[in-house]
DNA sequence: CAACTTCGCTAGCACTGCTAGAATCGCTGC
DNA sequence: GCAGCGATTCTAGCAGTGCTAGCGAAGTTG
């Protein structure tokens, strides 16, 4: 069974390298640059090695998301932690997300805006997706009132969603950016 | 000058005729479909003269984006002015909005997803673009209270842009979504 | 009516995601 | 130690994309 074993291994290896090489360059020149050919280069194999891989380039990018996803969550966990109180954790997760998506664009897109067959809102939604839900639902409980937690986490949610990609595309101001967060945490906490 | 004028007139026709037939290729069949050779395709010229009216096919989807814009405006403006009172007129407004979104996927792209060279908010931004703002800004008016209206109103409408875009996406249960503008409205109106 | 200007078209470039089939590698049994 | 065999990787290519150089055919002007 060694052989087979080490196969295997060497295998995921090289998904794992795909996936971090494919999330590199999209960092550092956006998905536009993530070409199969640029990335079938990094890796310094032949472009038909994705496609043993992944389905296509969006399944890519989909792995990419996923990796985003439980990045995010851990950041979010950790802000949450670090805050005294709920109100100041509110205030601090709000920020944490919004500068998530501000400081990493591409990783971003990948997980919230490029349209990718992801089951999102679902029990077989990947661990990461609904753990960084999560977080943001424990942020919101202390604050939910009458309201569904679950239905008042998705639209605050949302709001964050618009935030950082109206922001981001120029098509809100970024110097009120903070304000705008403001006005968010005010209307939501009561 | 007869020719001159009859020239330019048949130019700006043809402009709109592409602009148009760009817009319904993309609601009936989503930007994918509409490539410079389909496009060209469809309003019965080669593909070179698509050029000599816009730089580019980011050109013709900001074209696009415009108009959109301008229903939009138009539509809001309408539900606005027949909404009894400052609350309703909020709520109409926020579904008219979403279902704006939620009607046009390919217009609302292009209005407010896709990354396009357009002025948004600065003076010099298109009158529609300027105009729709505009409906929101005069909805939200009455819930500012010591909040800062401009900030406001992006706030508010960042929420909105989320709502439609993750559920769309199917990054949020479509079933909620009543009961997430539910939530949004109550939480914006005091 | 000839010269000219303007304009749209044909053809093509460099690139994209993706794939069939050849070639090469490493493992296996003799 | 080596021939044969499977699995795997590569070469080469397809059909499509946005965009453009330069030719040819109009319509316009003297």
């Amino acid at each position: 069974m060694s052989i087979q074993t080490r196969r295997e291994r060497e295998r995921a290896e090289r998904e794992r390298l795909i996936v971090t090489a494919a999330r590199e360059l999209a960092e550092a020149e956006g998905w536009d640059a993530v070409t199969t050919r640029r990335l079938a280069a990094e890796i310094e194999y032949s472009q038909p090695v994705l496609y043993r891989h992944f389905k296509g380039k969006d399944a890519i990018m989909a792995a990419v998301a996923v990796e985003g996803c439980a990045e995010l969550a851990a950041e979010l966990r950790e802000v949450r932690a670090g805050s005294a109180g709920p109100a100041e954790a509110l205030a601090n997760v709000a920020a944490c997300y919004a500068g998530f998506g501000d400081r990493r664009p591409a990783l971003y897109d990948a997980m919230f805006t490029h349209a990718v067959d992801l089951p999102f809102a679902t029990p077989e939604a990947p661990a990461p997706l609904r753990e960084a839900f999560g977080e943001l639902r424990d942020t919101l409980r202390p604050f939910a009132g009458e309201d569904d937690l679950e239905v008042l986490t998705e639209t605050f949610w949302s709001a964050l969603h618009g935030l950082v990609t109206l922001m981001r595309d120029g098509r809100m101001r970024r110097e009120h950016h903070e304000r705008r967060l403001a006005v968010l945490i005010r209307r939501f906490s009561n």
